[in-house]
DNA sequence: CGGAATCCGCGGCGATACTG
DNA sequence: CAGTATCGCCGCGGATTCCG
């Protein structure tokens, strides 16, 4: 990995096991809806926290995600959601999606190019 | 990763070391041009043989790159280019570039969006 | 020259348990 | 609830050697 290079850095941690997945869970259901832990953990299947934790705070320090914290209730209540950033790196990575259904196998969860609901 | 999903196994294979930078490194020169495994390699800098050979079989499994091979002459020559279902994917990719260079540091290596030359 | 075979080390990731 | 702490595994990739 070459550090001088900003495609390099970005694919670096876009690669790691779970980031993709977790950009996505982000970015379904509606625009700017912020997101907690735990349903995002619920969502994502088998993710174990610590990865999760990793990835989310990753992303955060990348200017992809932002969390806002509410610790005057009880349990203490943190949320989620992508930054404009965040849904325009989505947006690039859709693309790769439309090439997928373009040259592999004809994919049945969703053909819509601008759908927040099915898996990706 | 789901199986399942086309972007998923996208994904997985594009996340593996060294290939996108070999995709990078075939896009790169004149297009259609074929090129050694010897001369991707020298290329590439620091890569073992077993993973470039392992990568470009990859590759040519999913149909992103050609290899001919002339046994006639000694030695053997190999050559390698990527087919037109793999220049649409490293357009695609390149859109991940253009997010970078939007929101990230500027870089210094290219701007120009059709160069082939420098490191991508 | 273009790989294939073998061996080995490291680190990413998973599972589980625990805490403020 | 939202994470940390600890441990252990295994699979990727690196180095090297050999073959057609």
């Amino acid at each position: 990995m070459n550090p001088e290079c900003t495609l390099c850095k970005t694919m670096d941690y876009l690669s790691k096991k779970w980031t993709i997945i977790i950009l996505f869970e982000l970015w379904k259901g509606e625009e700017q809806k912020w997101k907690r832990f735990s349903e995002i953990e619920a969502l994502m299947g088998h993710i174990s926290p610590k990865i999760l934790a990793e990835r989310l705070k990753e992303l955060e320090g990348e200017g992809l995600v932002i969390n806002r914290v509410d610790a005057s209730s009880f349990p203490v209540k943190s949320e989620y959601r992508l930054t404009e950033s965040g849904e325009e790196l989505v947006e690039a990575i859709r693309q790769i999606k439309y090439w997928a259904l373009k040259w592999k196998v004809h994919n049945d969860v969703c053909m819509i190019q601008n759908c927040r609901k099915c898996t990706f």
